[in-house]
Order: structure tokens, then C-alpha cells, then sequence
DNA sequence: CCGTATCCCTCACGATACTG
DNA sequence: CAGTATCGTGAGGGATACGG
């Protein structure tokens, strides 16, 4: 079980200075991975996407849907309309992305009531190590 | 393509308050996710895992741990010798998430050509926006 | 309705030093 | 080797106000 001898990929996102960590952070990002989780279901406007993802600001989620744009994760649709209208949806390479980490996502929930129990067991193992001078 | 309505999960991330939120950031954090990465290939040791993951300190990595242990991902193994040994492995419920995570690490790495066409579109298309007064 | 601009403050993080 | 302790900094992010 050495480490074995990684194919050459081209890209390697445990370097630091592999682009490809960036983007796996705007992915996996606090907010990056709920924005691209809630569009898999479908495109959504703005301040749809802003109910939906609980907590985010408008900076955020203005910020945060640039760079998926940039990334070329999002699609944004404007409409010349009045009042205006601006849909986001995934394009194919987001939806790509957003199912896999929709994977990660469900397992996680899936396995909270596991996780919680890990951390009541952790927990009670180190009551505190309160220093008692 | 409404918002289907939602299984009832017991755990729902996109909700603010939702524990599953804390531990999905624990495993897509930008160590998080690259140390469960690393370990996937199999146990490690404190320095060996630090040098896997490039550009993490001691600091972040040490802390990154605690939490993945704390949440039941990774299981540390000390051995009373000395030199002091150390493993970090993964327990059957990290690996189950941490395959879920390498899936999307692929993705990504192997989109990046992609990813970088789309940035390079994105930028040509808006060269700056110089105020020019 | 859809954002951008500004202010301001927290705390995540790195650097450094030290212990078992 | 395997960490903990302490401190300083700046980027991340919330609140608010304003523009198209």
C-alpha cells in the first residue's frame, strides 16, 4: 500500500500551485457547494437561489456565482426584460460536477446520525483537559 | 422541473442550522478534502501526510485531523515508542465518504482543460472594466 | 428585481517557539 | 517525531446603502 505511482495526470490537485485546487475550492466551497447543489434541480433566479441556500448574502452568492460562471460550472441567463429577470442554470460540465458532489452531499446527510454519535464518543473520551493548578 | 418536494431527510445541509452543514464543511474544507484525499491511498504518518498535502502547516493540519476524527472519518493510531509513532487511517465510514469525495476530485482535474477554456472565454470577454476618466 | 460598492470586523491562517 | 501555545495579519464575509 506505498503510495502508488500516481499516474501522470496533468493536473494534480494536491500541489499548491495546480489551478486545479482553486476551482475544487470554488466547488467545495461553503457556498460554492450549496449554490451548485441547489441548481441541479433546476435553473433558479437570484433571489430564488438566495432562499434557498439558507445564510448566504448577496455578496456571497453574487461573488460566488462569478466564479462559477468563470469556471464555466453556471450558465447566466438575462433577460432584457423590466423588471429584470437573470436565471442561472449548469451547464453540462457543472452538472457533471454537481452530481458528484450531490453523491458526497447525500452520504454525508445520510450518515449524520453516525457522524453525531463519533462526536459524542469523542467527546466523552476528553470531558476537558482543564489544567487544575 | 419544480422543486420536486423534497424527501423528508432528517438532515438537510442547505439549511442554516443543520449539523450535516459543519461536517460537510469539515470534509470539502480546503485541507479537509485533501487530507482525506491523501489517506484514501492508505494510513499516514503526521509528517508523511504533511508533505502529501502541499502547503498545509502544522497548525491546519493537526486541527484538520481533530475534527475528521471527532466526526468519526479518520482513526488515529499512537504507539508508545520512542520516537513516537503516529498513523492517521481512515475508519469504513471515511472511506465511504472519501470515495465520494475522490470521485469529484477526478471530475474536476479532468475537466480542468475545460475549466480554464471557459475562464479564458470569460476573461476575453470582459478585458477589464477600467474606469478610464 | 438584480445586482455592485463600501465599510468594518472577525477569525482562519501562517510563523514561530516550545514540550513530551 | 508529533504535536501544543501564542501572536499578528489580512482576506473572507456580513451589513448596509445605492445604482440600473
Amino acid at each position: 500500500m506505498a503510495t502508488a505511482p500516481e499516474q501522470d495526470l496533468p493536473y494534480d490537485v494536491f500541489s499548491r500551485a495546480c489551478p486545479s485546487r482553486a476551482t475544487l475550492e470554488h466547488v467545495t466551497g461553503r457556498w460554492g457547494s450549496l449554490t451548485l447543489g441547489a441548481l441541479y434541480e433546476g435553473s433558479l433566479r437570484f433571489n430564488e437561489l438566495r432562499r434557498r441556500v439558507d445564510g448566504v448574502s448577496e455578496k456571497m452568492l453574487s461573488q460566488t456565482l462569478h466564479a462559477l460562471e468563470r469556471d464555466g460550472l453556471v450558465h447566466r441567463e438575462a433577460q432584457p426584460t423590466n423588471p429584470p429577470r437573470v436565471d442561472y442554470e449548469l451547464t453540462p460540465l457543472g452538472r457533471e460536477v454537481a452530481e458528484r458532489l450531490l453523491a458526497l452531499i447525500r452520504s454525508v446527510e445520510g450518515r449524520m446520525d453516525d457522524v453525531l454519535a463519533a462526536r459524542r464518543r469523542y467527546d466523552e473520551a476528553r470531558p476537558e483537559e482543564s489544567p487544575s493548578p
